[in-house]
DNA sequence: AAACCAAGCAACCGCCTTGCC
DNA sequence: TGGCAAGGCGGTTGCTTGGTT
């Protein structure tokens, strides 16, 4: 059994692991009697245990609904999302995984999902690409690979490339050139927009697009040598046996929204999970990829709405509007990851997209 | 077979919040 | 309004276990 070795504190009450017979004293208890106060549970019970360290025995090991065995695919999905919103809020996470205790949680998440996100170049307090990973390009492939082993990044970046076991049909250096081809294409349509830092990123490739853009507008001109490597790979990808870059468009990361997705039943429904006042959302659809427009912001009004706290709402004064004085001054309050916004306030910034730019130009490969 | 090491996890610690007087 | 008690919560500890050398 793990756990600590028996001992005792200064008042005599017991410490560390529980006995079996403690277990069912406490169980025999809180069952006739439900637990009432916890403080005088123990000397009513017959245990030499502080009412604290019974309250957890129960919460978190004893009580008759909690689930037993490994975390599910959709049980990790659910948590690493919810994480991204509600930050370390074990319990508050807890109340949307029936049978799962916030202690349980954390500790899956700290031995187990933290390591799969740094893994996969996310890092997992802020879950955003780590700024340490220069290369994206040299990236992408461990991406893939991991994609193909595991739950790992793909099903949480894009469920539906994956759930086609397209990982199965291509080499790795097929899939690479495809990868590279939908960064190329987000970063061509985040061009392509006026707007482009009002908007929060739908997915990894948009976030580095988004990034990308801002760099370019610095630095014009890169630009030119972009669109010839964007037609370069299109050209390579489309010779690609089977598969057209429209199947590899927008990554599906922001499905997994806490906010009700339109005509969606979930994962989470098939678990009895919820998220917040409505179903959790499945992703088996592949939306159109998500323009950095304004009337995108927020998942063109039906994503994120949440203003959890974990958010934070700009006004007109914002750092928002501070920062892109030149964008409209319309929007009288603007939703948006405050992590995501402390990225966009990086003055280091466009230094990392010039050594991307550096780096790529004037091969790809 | 023994020593070592890292992972996993139950349990504890201390701070914070809430409710009551 | 301030003080106190109880409960809740997140971070940390330390023991067990299984794998490796």
């Amino acid at each position: 059994m793990m756990g600590r070795s028996s001992s005792s504190d200064e008042s005599g009450l017991k410490k560390g692991p529980w006995t079996p017979e403690e277990d069912q004293k406490l169980i025999d208890y809180i069952e006739r009697n439900g637990h009432g106060s916890w403080r005088a549970l123990p000397a009513l019970a017959g245990l030499n245990r502080c009412g604290k360290s019974c309250r957890l025995r129960w919460t978190n090991y004893l009580r008759p609904d909690i689930k037993r065995g490994n975390f599910t695919e959709d049980e990790e999905k659910l948590i690493i999302h919810l994480h991204s919103h509600l930050g370390n809020k074990w319990s508050a996470i807890a109340t949307h995984l029936p049978g799962r205790t916030d202690n349980e949680i954390k500790n899956f998440w700290n031995t187990h999902l933290k390591k799969k996100l740094l893994q996969m170049g996310i890092d997992p307090v802020t879950h955003q690409p780590r700024t340490d990973h220069l290369d994206i390009l040299a990236h992408l492939p461990q991406l893939l690979a991991m994609a193909a082993n595991n739950l790992g990044a793909t099903n949480l970046l894009n469920p539906s490339f994956f759930d086609m076991n397209l990982t199965t049909l291509m080499s790795q250096s097929e899939a690479t050139e495809i990868a590279k081809f939908q960064l190329l294409q987000n970063i061509l349509q985040v061009l392509s927009t006026n707007n482009t830092t009002t908007s929060i990123p739908q997915n990894i490739d948009q976030f580095y697009a988004v990034q990308l853009s801002e760099y370019l507008k610095l630095n014009p001109q890169h630009l030119q040598n972009l669109q010839e490597l964007a037609m370069n790979e299109a050209q390579t990808t489309s010779s690609l046996p089977s598969f057209s870059a429209h199947d590899f468009v927008s990554p599906s990361y922001s499905n997994l929204e806490l906010d009700h997705q339109e005509g969606s039943k979930g994962v989470g429904e098939q678990h009895g999970m919820t998220v917040g006042k409505e179903e959790y959302g499945r992703f088996e659809s592949v939306p159109p990829l998500v323009p950095a427009s304004p009337e995108n912001v927020n998942g063109g009004g039906k994503g994120r709405s949440d203003g959890g706290d974990t958010h934070i709402e700009l006004g007109n004064t914002s750092l928002l509007t501070k920062q892109n004085e030149h964008l409209s001054s319309s929007t009288s309050t603007t939703t948006i990851d405050a992590n995501w916004q402390d990225f966009m306030d990086d003055e280091a910034t466009g230094c990392y997209w010039k050594e991307i730019i550096e780096r790529t130009s004037p091969s790809w490969s």
